[in-house]
DNA sequence: TCATCCATGTAAAAAGTTACATGATTTT
DNA sequence: AAAATCATGTAACTTTTTACATGGATGA
């Protein structure tokens, strides 16, 4: 299951509580989870179980208690081997769309663009909201200039995914009316 | 549930059998389900329940009955309306690699190399066997002009995701050692 | 005052996949 | 002789999401 390994990646770059985790999971688009407690929580101590991470509880006053998590040697391993053994799996899609644009034989050729532009505006609200979010956690990466270009190139790739398919969108406009 | 819209959809082109979808759906990309028998008898049923479609039972002697399912009035009009009326969703997609890739903070410069050809690979395997797959359901596509061009817009959305996802690689390997 | 944040966890439901069950026919 | 095709359906399982439960502190 890759989303343990998910959270095992994340703890790799700070000790974090769970609720931290959730946050992360929740603002990163490239973590396509909900990041929802049930597998964060299960997660966690299933890690703690295999000895991947350990955690501490800190008491506080006037919140509740949190659980920090920390990796341990033996999940760095894990991690290492997961990131260079495991096979690297191509990218997977779900494009709702297409099944509609499949299913379009009795529109006319109004119809279709109509829902073309649809789409289009569905993708270009995304990207926005998308690059905002993105923008919004540059200040978290860290300082290394490596990590910078790796955090670089995966915004890259999510906003370069969604630009593909505007540009896919302009190709069946123009053809359609020929 | 947009998968029994995607039965729907097919039941429109023809009357089918539950078997006849499950090929299709195991043999379509764009389709992203796994075409698995509960999911298509149990959508079939739903259908048929719902009066958007109608079936006869065929009796057929060596071979099993067959159950043929057709689209109803209805059944076109509810199509019909989520095509042109439902929210068009933006694409979604999962990169378990970028998950990776985002952990490579440990990995020196030749190992992160060595993920992205892998990477690389499976992306290559991917898109040999998809246009394989894409070229073998040329012949049932329908001979309308407009139709057939959709068709060709459908597959040249897939393959152009993938084709993406090595130029963004190429792009990394090319500024990962500068 | 009402919503959100912090913080952990559980319960239930939905969605999806794999495997089971049957059985004749055809292909390798 | 073994495997695949045709054909329908069910059972069990995994995965994922939504909602429930608690409760003080803070902000609009």
């Amino acid at each position: 299951m890759s989303f343990n390994y998910a959270i095992l990646g994340l703890l790799n770059t700070r000790p974090m509580t769970g609720y931290d985790l959730k946050k992360i999971i929740q603002k990163s688009s490239y973590l396509y989870w909900s990041g929802n407690n049930n597998q964060i929580y299960k997660g966690l101590l299933h890690l703690q179980n295999e000895g991947l991470v350990t955690s501490q509880t800190e008491h506080q006053e006037g919140s509740p208690s949190k659980k920090i998590y920390t990796i341990s040697e033996n999940g760095k391993q894990q991690l290492r081997k997961w990131i260079l053994e495991s096979p690297k799996e191509p990218p997977e899609f779900k494009k709702e769309f297409l099944i509609q644009l499949a299913c379009s034989g009795d529109l006319d050729f109004d119809e279709i663009i109509t829902i073309l532009n649809h789409y289009k505006e569905s993708i270009e609200m995304k990207i926005i909201m998308e690059t905002e979010l993105l923008r919004r956690q540059d200040g978290l990466s860290s300082a290394s200039k490596k990590e910078k270009f790796i955090w670089q190139m995966i915004k890259e790739n999510l906003i370069s995914t969604y630009e593909n398919e505007l540009d896919w969108i302009e190709k069946v406009k123009n053809g359609i009316g020929k």
